[in-house]
DNA sequence: CGTCCACTTGATGGGCATCAACCGAAGTGG
DNA sequence: CCACTTCGGTTGATGCCCATCAAGTGGACG
C-alpha cells in the first residue's frame, strides 16, 4: 500500500476507521457525530465531566492522513492536539548519522501532542492510514485551563505512557533479539485486538495486519531489519506465529508469544 | 560507606542535605522550615498557588534513608509521596532470572510516587543516603482533588519524565557502549552540578562523587559491570574524564563528554 | 516485461557478554 | 594488631549474538 493510494481507501463503503456508516472528511465538525464515535468510551473525552466533554467536542474536527505522513516534525510548533480514532502513529528520534529509534507507539484512542512545551523532541509519523480527531492548539489549551478534569485525564495518560516507556526500556536494555521480537508482536496484538476491529469475540486465534515494515519493527527494538526478518522466520518455524503475505500475522496462541517475550525458553 | 553507617553521617555539622544549619529528624514537621528549604524554588511546591503550597507544607515531613534502602517494592502499596531534598533514587525492573534494568533516575527536587495507580511496577531504591520531604498518601491525594494547580504541576513533571525516558530509549537501543557511558556521565554531571552542592560557580572543571556503583551504571545502560569498567578506563586514558578513588569523577571538559555521547568520534 | 522496493537469506566479523583470576579497601574476629 | 573474609572493582581470555555486507527473491506497478 503506497502512501499516495491510501486516502481513497478511507472512503470505501466498509469504513476501516470504525465510524460505522459515517464517512468523515477532513475538516468535518465532530460535534454531532460524537454519539456515534466508536472510541468514545475509551478516549480522553470519556474521562471528562459532561461540560468539559461537550466543550471539547465543540472544537473537534476530523482529519485524515495517508500512511507515511509526517504529522509533526521534531522541534517544530504543532498546530493541534488530537486523539487517534484509527491507525497507528510512531514517535521517532533520528540522529544526523542516520541512526534511528522509535520511542513511542500510539494506537486507537491514544492522545497525540505535548502540552506545556513549544515543541516535542520527537517526530510523529503515521505508520498506517490515519483518522484523527483534532483540537486546535490554542482552543485546547484554553480548555486545559478551564477544566481541571481535562488536566487530570492527561495526567493519567501521561503516567500510563511513562510506565509503558519504562517497561520498554527494559526490553531494549536487557532482552535478546528473540525476546524483543516476541515482545513487540505481543504488544501490537494486544493493542490491535483490543481495538475491536481485527478480532471477533469467538475467534480463538488472532489475525491482523502488521502496522509496521520490518525496518520500523527494527527501529522499535534497537535491531536491524535483517535480524527482524530472521527472528520472524524462526518464530514461524517454531509455530509460535503464522504469516500470510508480508504484513498479515496469525497468532494461534498468544500465550506462547507472551512466554517467549517474558524470557522463558520454548520447550521444543 | 555502608548502609548502616550513613544515618549518622546525615547529622554531621556540615549537613550534606543542604538544609543549612537545620538538622531535620525523621517525622519532623516541615511547615516552619519551608522558608529555609534550598530546593523550594525548583521543587513541586514552587509551581503551586500559595494556598496550595501552604496546604502541602501542612502535611509534609522529612524522612531520612540510608543508601541501598528500598523505598518502595514493586507491586506494593506505597504509603507516601515525596520530593527528594537530596540524594539519588533509582527505579528498577527486575526479572525472576536476575536480569535487571534501571528505568528511571530521580535527583534533587524530583517527585517520587505514582498517583492514580494502586502500585508501581518498579522498585524504588536509594542509591545514596537520602533526605525526602514526604506527604502521606491519602492527604496528598485529597490535595490533588482540591487544587488543580497541583495536578498541573504533576502533569508537567510527568511529561518531562516521559521525554527523558524516550531520550534514554534511544541511548539503550542505538548507542554503543562508549556512547552510553558518556551519555550517563553527562546526565549525572548535569543533574548533580545543577543541584548546586558539588559545583561552585567559579570552577571550570566539575568534580563530584558518582552516586552509583559500576553495576548500577551497567543497569542503567543495558551493559555488564565489566564493560562499564573497561569503558571508564578507556575514557580516562583518552583524557575525557579523570578519577580519584573509585567514586570521585573529575570532568575537565564537559563538552568532550557531550560530543562522545552524541555519537561523534573523538579526534585523537 | 522491466523496474523498483521491501524483504529474505547467506557469509563474515566485531562488539560486548561471559567466565575467570586478581586486586585493594573495608570490615571482622581472634 | 594482624590474619581472614568480603565485596566492589579491574583486567584478561574466549566466544557468541547480532550487525554488516552482499546477493537473491518476489510482489507491485508502470
Amino acid at each position: 500500500m503506497g502512501a499516495a493510494g491510501s486516502l481513497e481507501m478511507e472512503n470505501r463503503t466498509t469504513d476501516p476507521h470504525g465510524m460505522r456508516s459515517l464517512r468523515p472528511n477532513a475538516g468535518m465538525r465532530t460535534r454531532r457525530y460524537c454519539e456515534h464515535c466508536q472510541i468514545r468510551d475509551r478516549a480522553l473525552c470519556s474521562a471528562l465531566s459532561s461540560p468539559a466533554a461537550s466543550a471539547l467536542s465543540e472544537i473537534a474536527h476530523f482529519k485524515q492522513f495517508p500512511a507515511g505522513q509526517v504529522l509533526q516534525q521534531s522541534h517544530q510548533d504543532p498546530s493541534w492536539y488530537a486523539v487517534i480514532v484509527s491507525g497507528v502513529v510512531k514517535l521517532v528520534k533520528t540522529l544526523p548519522d542516520g541512526r534511528q529509534q522509535i520511542v513511542g507507539l500510539q494506537f486507537t484512542a491514544d492522545f497525540l501532542g505535548r502540552p506545556f512545551a513549544a515543541s516535542s523532541a520527537f517526530r510523529a509519523e503515521a505508520t498506517t492510514s490515519l483518522l484523527l480527531c483534532c483540537f486546535p492548539k490554542s482552543d485546547f489549551e484554553s480548555l486545559l485551563h478551564e477544566y481541571p478534569c481535562l488536566e487530570e485525564a492527561l495526567l493519567r495518560r501521561a503516567l500510563d505512557q511513562l510506565d509503558s516507556a519504562r517497561e520498554w526500556m527494559f526490553t531494549l536494555g536487557r532482552r535478546t533479539a528473540r525476546e524483543k521480537m516476541a515482545s513487540l508482536l505481543f504488544l501490537i496484538a494486544e493493542r490491535l485486538a483490543r481495538s475491536g476491529r481485527e478480532r471477533t469475540p469467538e475467534e480463538t486465534q488472532i489475525e491482523f495486519d502488521l502496522p509496521f515494515s520490518r525496518t520500523e519493527m527494527a527501529d522499535c527494538l534497537g535491531l536491524t531489519h535483517e535480524t527482524v526478518s530472521r527472528e520472524l522466520r524462526e518464530l514461524r518455524e517454531r509455530g509460535v506465529i503464522g504469516t500470510r503475505g508480508r504484513r498479515t500475522l496469525v497468532l494461534p496462541q498468544l500465550g506462547a508469544l507472551e512466554r517467549l517475550a517474558g524470557g522463558e525458553q520454548l520447550e521444543v
